[in-house]
DNA sequence: TAGATTGTTAATCGATTAACAATC
DNA sequence: TAGATTGTTAATCGATTAACAATC
């Protein structure tokens, strides 16, 4: 990569590459940077800037080739390298992600999951071996685990990410509300918060609201 | 509101008012926006700023009095006022969301779920009305819910959405990866995909790699 | 060649950061 | 008053949009 790509550039072009994975099984062949934008809702300015920091790819004249577009993404990026991840919480939200048939269909194994219960353990259905949670740094260092789904209330949320940091994991996917410390910079974090979707969504409803009374 | 709140500082609002909440449970009476700062992972500049958005409301020299900074921006965004909910689909990941008990302590309730299997609908166990998939236009408009949690299958989030609308609901969480088309600009969309947190964690994890390779 | 679409440069826009005057 | 912290203005930074030259 020439150049540092920007977080909403790197975002865009996941998207991307996820829409071009269909469109490959689809057996689309051809696409162009207009037709990429409007399924996407981007600028097709943005989509040819986003992929010209990979370096020139595209037909002049005759769009992008779907498959090249999508091994040259993926190859810049890695995303085709599978990365072994673990779920920490396995209550209703927690279980749901142990079940969830996406993480295999699109790369991701999910190896491991863990829970402070360990009645829960003994009578939960799964075909991933379960652990208690104690022994999340060892299993996250012995098995290589790269991703972590933190789904445990908020209050144990920050001694979970502290266990799988320990490990060594290299990046987290919070569900809690908790703001999980990452002072190391090699950790990345991604949250998400229902609760702050529905108060950012009733936000802009009642800022409409004012508006509407306002005419 | 003197000025047009832009997304990102709305966002910031939302989390400080989160947080005001909990300070003003445990009691806590003042805080700065160095302190809020801290705890966010924000930059005080940009909490002072955020916040003299909605008006002057801090103390010269001795922060923000929690209560009333709390109830400051909760009036000025009304998120204060109580919203019924629903949910669109009851596999796994929607009946751990008919079962989070934290909608209803940060003031949301849900009122409804739907499903379009009607045997799931019989054996389910919940305290929350489930109806049909068919029924959700006719629901929400008697119901008058105004937002809406999706839990389906990308083959069906569209469909589900489309409902939602007809029926008038005005945001929508949308859990499965399908762009929501949304002409109608009274309705607000807030998209949560996993998969896409995932890509976006591998993607930058890659990036570290290659820096650390380059070294 | 003519038509089409890319890749890139330049212009606009907006948000963040820095700095400091205002004020308790 | 002295110390502290807000609210606001100005400066910086970065991303998006627009426009067009390059090229198949």
């Amino acid at each position: 990569m020439k150049k540092e790509l920007s977080t909403p550039s790197l975002s865009r072009l996941c998207a991307i590459y996820e829409l071009l994975v269909d469109f490959e099984k689809k057996g689309i062949k051809r696409v162009s940077s207009t037709e990429l934008g409007k399924t996407l809702a981007f600028g097709s300015h943005n989509i040819r800037k986003d992929i010209s920091y990979l370096g020139e790819i595209g037909s002049y004249g005759a769009g992008y080739d779907v498959g090249k577009l999508r091994r040259h993404i993926g190859n810049a990026l890695c995303l085709t390298k599978k990365r072994p991840a673990c779920v920490v919480g396995l209550g209703r939200l927690g279980s749901a992600m142990l079940a969830y048939k996406g993480f295999e269909e699109k790369g991701y194994s999910i190896i491991a999951g863990f829970d402070s219960d360990i009645n829960l353990l003994d009578i939960i259905k799964t075909t991933v071996p379960v652990y208690p949670a104690h022994e999340i740094t060892e299993i996250v260092r012995i098995k290589k685990i790269e991703l972590g789904i933190i789904a445990v209330p908020a209050s144990a949320a920050k001694d979970a990410a502290h266990k799988l940091i320990l490990g060594g994991i290299r990046g987290i996917v919070n569900f809690s509300p908790e703001v999980i410390p990452c002072d190391d910079k090699s950790v990345h974090v991604a949250n998400i918060d229902i609760i702050k979707e529905f108060t950012m969504l009733s936000a802009l409803l009642s800022i409409d609201e004012q508006k509407n009374m306002a005419l």
